[in-house]
DNA sequence: TTATATCCGATATAAATTGTCGGATATATT
DNA sequence: AATATATCCGACAATTTATATCGGATATAA
C-alpha cells in the first residue's frame, strides 16, 4: 500500500544520474542499467517514456543515449508522478467510477480530503529536490 | 501506485458506520457488508483484525457484532494504516533491504525525505477526522 | 437445543506490477 | 556502403500483491 512503482524509482535514479554529468553529455540505457543494476529492457521503456514526456531527450545512433531536457526545478512531484504513471489518487474512484461501493460509499469525501493533502505535499517538492 | 487497499477502505467504512450509531449498539458483519456492498468474508476478516488491534470490540453470539472501542480522535492515520496494513513506506527498502538496487541506489535518502513528509501528513489527521 | 454470530487457517482468483522477447529504425564511424 | 551501437516499440510472460472464497470451529442469546 502507498508504494511508488519501480518505474518511478528507475526514472528518478536515471535523472539523478544524468544530473551528475555535464549538461551536454549523454547517458546510454546500458550505462545506467549496469551502474544501478536495473533490468535493461525495463529501463529502456522507462527512458523512452520520459523522452516522450519531454523530460529527457533521446540521441539516436552509436554514442547516443539520453540527456535532461526539462528544467527539473519546474516540475513538481505530483506532475512528475502523473507523467510517469498516470493519474494520482488514493482510490480509483476519483477518476474512474468502477467500484462496487460507489453508490453507498460513506468515505469518499473524507478520503478526497486526505488525497488533496497528499497531492499538495507532492506539489510542494520539485523533481530537482530529489535528484540533487 | 500510491493507492489505499480495500482493507483500509472497508475498515474506514465500517468505523464510520459504527460511529453513526449510539455508543453501545453493535453492528454485525452482515449488516455492514449488505449496507455497503462489501464481500462478507473479507469484511469479516477486516473487522476481526481491527478487533485484535483493539480499535473495535467483538461481541459473540446471536445479536452480536462489533462496536467501537478506541478513541478514534487519538488514533492518527499513520498509526491506523500501520495497524491495518503493516509498515508504511513509499519503498520497501525502508524496512526490508531485499532490493537489487540497494547497494548502488542514489535516491534512497531523497525518497526517505518524501516519505517523512507523507507520514507527517498522515500523522496530522486522526481517524475521527475521516469518520466524522 | 438451536440459531446466529464471531473466529481463523488454508486456499483460490484476479489484478497490477515487473520483466522478457523479437524485430524495427536511426546514425556515427570506418 | 557496410557495420556496430544505440533508441524504439508492440506483444507477451512471469511474478507479486491484493482480493475473495471455503470449510469448519467456537461463543452465546433466546
Amino acid at each position: 500500500m502507498l508504494k511508488l512503482t519501480r518505474k518511478v524509482e528507475y526514472s528518478l535514479i536515471a535523472l539523478r544520474h544524468m544530473q551528475g554529468k555535464s549538461i551536454d553529455s549523454v547517458s546510454s540505457t546500458k550505462e545506467i542499467a549496469t551502474r544501478y543494476n536495473i533490468p535493461l529492457e525495463i529501463l529502456a521503456k522507462t527512458l523512452q517514456h520520459m523522452a516522450k514526456e519531454n523530460i529527457i531527450e533521446a540521441i539516436n545512433g552509436p554514442r547516443g543515449g539520453y540527456r535532461i531536457k526539462a528544467k527539473l526545478k519546474n516540475i513538481n512531484l505530483a506532475e512528475f508522478f502523473e507523467k510517469v504513471e498516470g493519474p494520482l489518487g488514493l482510490s480509483d474512484c476519483f477518476y474512474d467510477a468502477n467500484c462496487m461501493q460507489i453508490e453507498y460509499c460513506n468515505i469518499r469525501t473524507p478520503i478526497q480530503r486526505i488525497n488533496a493533502n497528499m497531492i499538495n505535499m507532492f506539489r510542494s517538492m520539485s523533481v530537482q529536490d530529489i535528484t540533487n
